[in-house]
DNA sequence: TAATCCCTCTAACACTTGTTAGAGAGGTAT
DNA sequence: ATACCTCTCTAACAAGTGTTAGAGGGATTA
């Protein structure tokens, strides 16, 4: 890891748990243990390494989203749609709300959006728009296996999902996320699974 | 208004958009139209005026809460265990995540939750914990009506909780609290209730 | 060897931060 | 009239803020 890396690393952590002003410059860098200069070398200014983290996570999410359509092309999933879901479900942990970068950018996304415009919207998209989507399109595929009746299918999404947007901000955006917190968003996900779908 | 509530007033607007440590004392002293020793004559210190908004709050909530259980009491409403429920909704809305003054503490707290214990607590207790607990109760007596069979009743609140927590973050707990959104939120939670106790 | 580039440093700038001492103005009680 | 209480002011403090000019050192190229 470089110094600019560093310096990416350092800010996140300290923005995503004070919100971005109540950090200062001196602070990143005597975590860092480089001179402000030397930040100022790296980054036009401050708010440059917010923008800096905020692009990082965008192309970051914009692969993710890439990745998942590929997952929805691939033929070996259609022939057991379950398992699809089980696949997207645990992508999404592993790569997006477990992955320690995208998960200090949602929190620094939850601190700021009520000041931040651009914030709120990547906020809104990130953590509603977006996932509802995912969800929609990997329950629709598995519709057509006849799993459900057609009637059914978008209520079932919304309650999927506001069943997992609760679980993603009562244990993974609160507190630090510690092993435990992940274990018990896992539990509650996997009961929630198997009595909805495995009956 | 005395000069006291303004401070918190104008305070509470401020730390709920931008976080404690991102508002200055002068920001707050330029927006009431007063010297910074006034605040002092007030207040201890910054943080006196927060932990006085918590307190109030903590107030706010212990007054709420008994008053539910008094609803809960209501012989009136144990005759029609379904009104109960609205009745429940509607108080909820009107006196807590539609309030001014609860509704920015909320925001408060989604804030500086990630870095301090006190206000960590509290979110938990008031944004997940109580009010499962409150939804679990009312349930609870509208199953002794015969409504559905024992076994489902945890399942069918932690389902309810989770829609309502879910729209919750999504129009109350994001950008300003505007008719429309409260609109939006309630149409949303109107058309849960409908699909699921209406059929 | 000399010139160039990349990275880090020292040192300082103008401004903002939380906080305080002390004075004054208006009202109420003695 | 005198004393006191409540509230607000002026003015300043030491420390912390984001940011910059300019020097130096090590590696790479001419």
């Amino acid at each position: 890891m470089n110094t600019r890396e560093k310096i990416m690393d350092v800010a996140l952590h300290m923005f995503s748990e004070r919100g971005y002003e109540a950090v200062s410059v001196r602070d990143i860098c005597g975590e860092v243990g480089i001179k402000e200069s030397t930040l100022y070398y790296h980054f036009k200014n401050k708010k440059d390494i917010l923008d800096s983290l905020v692009e990082k996570f965008k192309s970051h999410i914009d692969s993710l989203l890439r990745h998942v359509d590929e997952i929805d092309a691939d033929p070996d999933s259609k022939n057991d749609e379950d398992k699809s879901l089980k696949m997207m479900d645990s992508y999404m942990m592993d790569s997006y709300l477990f992955d320690p970068f995208c998960n200090l950018m949602l929190r620094l996304m939850m601190i700021e959006q009520f000041h931040n415009e651009e914030m709120r919207t990547l906020y809104e998209k990130t953590l509603f728009t977006d996932p509802y989507e995912i969800q929609l399109n990997v329950f629709k595929k598995w519709a057509e296996t006849g799993a459900f009746s057609d009637m059914d299918i978008e209520m079932i999404v919304k309650d999927y999902h506001s069943y997992m947007t609760m679980l993603t901000f009562k244990y993974l955006l609160n507190g630090e996320l510690t092993e435990k917190r992940k274990k018990a968003y896992y539990k509650e996900v996997h009961e929630y699974m198997t009595r909805r779908f495995s009956a």
